[in-house]
DNA sequence: GCTTGACTTTGAGCGCACTCCAACTTGTAG
DNA sequence: CTACAAGTTGGAGTGCGCTCAAAGTCAAGC
């Protein structure tokens, strides 16, 4: 898959995945013999994996801190505890992310419902 | 109360207090005669409301307009829907925000499941 | 009266995550 | 062979939400 394919199928812009590249968040992308990038299936997962991390808000640091890992620990085991410690970071992160959210919303309920009875008062 | 009084309750910055007033997110903040600014209980809980906004991810564009018509309205109530339905309108995207931090920490969560039984398979 | 420190203003700078530009190369279609 | 779309690179620019610097003012304590 060429660039404009992978732009197509996960929303990212070229521009994006050349940044992407650049960073470190994808290593190693194949090149035909014009230069041009090529993208694996692999790729594509890996896309939609930090994709979901970049949808909770991970920093792209740490997605990039992830990536090393990732190919630093390619033929061993050594980096998996490290990467699964690093996720488990994050999600309670995201979890006290969505308590907050919770606790929020539930203060806006009330002032929407505060707006609703102001405005049947001048009905 | 004074601008550190202020910045010390609501762990928000003097510069940022000052920020908000330029940017029309405080509106007709106090000087006492040296012209130094005097923020009131009022002031205390409006910054504490759109502190919740700001947590619920509300761009401070649209903290600025609801500013705007809270003080359009402030003897009336010509603004009073206009300001429940832009409140209605963030709702409905944070649900949405959470409703997609919820599948993927799913996803996270067996991602994490798979890395502890990598582990054990080498334990 | 003088020092100190918290305040004032205007305006510049920063970190993040892109986003775009300029200049150039490549591969395909006519 | 030529035209042109689609790619390449390095580096500059953007929008957001602050954050800080510089230079000056004010008021309370000694």
């Amino acid at each position: 898959m060429r660039i404009r394919d992978v732009a197509a199928t996960t929303g990212l812009s070229a521009h994006t995945l050349r940044w992407y590249e650049k960073i470190g968040l994808l290593r190693s992308v194949e090149r035909d013999r014009g230069g041009r990038r090529l993208f694996t299936q692999d790729d594509l997962r890996w896309l939609e994996f930090i994709g979901r991390l970049r949808e909770m808000d991970m920093p792209v640091r740490e997605m990039v801190r992830y990536a090393e890992l990732r190919e630093r620990g390619e033929q061993g085991d050594a980096t998996l505890a490290a990467r699964r410690e690093l996720l488990e970071g994050h999600r309670q992160r995201v979890r006290e992310r969505m308590e907050r959210l919770t606790a929020c919303l539930t203060h806006l309920d009330d002032k929407i419902a505060w707006y609703r009875g102001q405005e049947d008062d001048h009905a």
